[in-house]
DNA sequence: GAATGTCTTTGCGCTGGCGCAAACAGTCGG
DNA sequence: CCGACTGTTTGCGCCAGCGCAAAGACATTC
């Protein structure tokens, strides 16, 4: 699905223009203008008249909401070759989250207006925008729902699943996420607190499911977190059964 | 932003026919299929290959999701005019969601091969799905963020701000939530369970907030719930400040 | 109008997870 | 090498909300 790489070498790899020729690929990205933001930094903020549609080429893009009381919670990561920011910027609505850099980015941006008129000259471009945008969707449903109906302990074992797919690099002795994520981060992905995930750490770490770092994890026992995510027989059964 | 009526009398207020002329709303209707589901049925299930994008005339449908456990969370519900369960037609994936009328329903349907090629000769049609779609993957994501941030109390009181914009009915003394809605159903709308619901309706009860008869609510002070939304300082204060 | 089923309320006990506070690493700059 | 940060761990107490069980209210059927 998302790229491995980290940097992206053609329009080919750009969602958006799948399935157009090359030289419409070179047409609608001549449209475009290149927008360079370093680490740290932010293509927008929540809240902001939304402008432009981006998508990313190189680097990588946190997504996150503020609560009214400054609280934050982490939506999702960006890779090259995906679009974010977008849809907003087609009506004249405010962008409904904030996209900061988590490492120096390079991406492409088109103003809604020019976005607009390409996609009635290229419906692909619009029918490719309309997949992603459902597949998101979908993800955002599926972690409503597990964030509804799932305790603590398996939202964290789903995120590291993520985690591991989106940024996963085998290793000996397991697959290291990729990314330089604080308790703070992941508890944000989790829907959790600093606090629980660091305990829960603590605990995997002791039962050898993972070996963790300041801001950096390796997971040593991929299918042992399945097993907690998917609610399946552990190999270390956690509990006996009451007596008969 | 919904329509307030129940059912509709034209292709004019079809959300994804917006901005085409008559003759053209004419015939992308033409290539669709008339679909009744009845009350209770439902037009898919999760899981389903999805093959049908729909766009529901008249009724009101309900989009859940199961938890493989069986436990179910409702997601949002459909009014006349608005397009579900589409987008996964357009690729070749399954429906990741249920629908299921809550009422007698009427939609117009289109296989993904045929709105494919609608989307390629009227662009606008796929812009006006782009922007449904935005607006509703931006509604997911402030429930998520609700859900990860904001106690129950908070929860139900948002949902009861929604389902007055999407079903509110003026009334002398209130404002009634015109739909059938059991405490479970508020549960899954809420996050919650049917237990924490009862009790949160009952105090609200007691401190003349709403009225509630069986799987029907008259919320009498609207404003007194969202002061509950936004923590505002209640007009009856919950609490004294500690001793200095 | 008795009987049956569905929905709702409420008491009760329990616990998962929160959140403070304080100690404990690593990391960086000079 | 030292201090100052920034991030992490852990103990501790607490309570919001869960979930069972049992009773009560309302609907529906024959």
């Amino acid at each position: 699905m998302a790229l491995p790489a980290e940097s992206l070498q053609s329009l080919q790899q750009i969602d958006l223009l799948q399935g157009l020729r090359a030289a419409e690929q070179e047409v609608v990205a001549q449209a475009a203008r290149r927008c360079r933001v370093e680490q740290e930094a932010s293509f927008f903020q929540q809240g902001d008249p939304a402008v432009f549609l981006y998508v990313l080429l190189k680097g990588r893009v946190k997504l996150t909401q503020l609560t009214p009381e400054g609280q934050e919670v982490i939506l999702r990561f960006i890779a090259p070759g995906e679009m974010f920011g977008g849809i907003a910027a087609l009506g004249d609505a405010s962008y409904p989250t904030t996209a900061e850099a988590s490492k120096d980015c390079l991406a492409l941006a088109w103003d809604g207006q020019t976005m607009t008129h390409l996609m009635e000259r290229y419906p692909r471009i619009a029918l490719n925008a309309l997949k992603r945008l459902a597949a998101r969707l979908q993800e955002v449903q599926d972690r409503y729902r597990e964030l509804a109906t799932e305790r603590v302990e398996r939202r964290v074992a789903r995120t590291f699943l993520r985690l591991i797919r989106q940024a996963g690099v085998k290793q000996e002795g397991g697959v290291l996420i990729d990314l330089t994520l604080s308790r703070q981060d992941l508890a944000e992905m989790s829907g959790t607190t600093l606090f629980t995930v660091s305990r829960l750490l603590s605990r995997w770490e002791r039962e050898g499911l993972i070996e963790s770092k300041r801001k950096r994890v390796l997971v040593c026992r991929p299918h042992a977190l399945v097993a907690i995510a998917e609610d399946l027989p552990a190999n270390s059964p956690p509990k006996e059964p009451s007596e008969p």
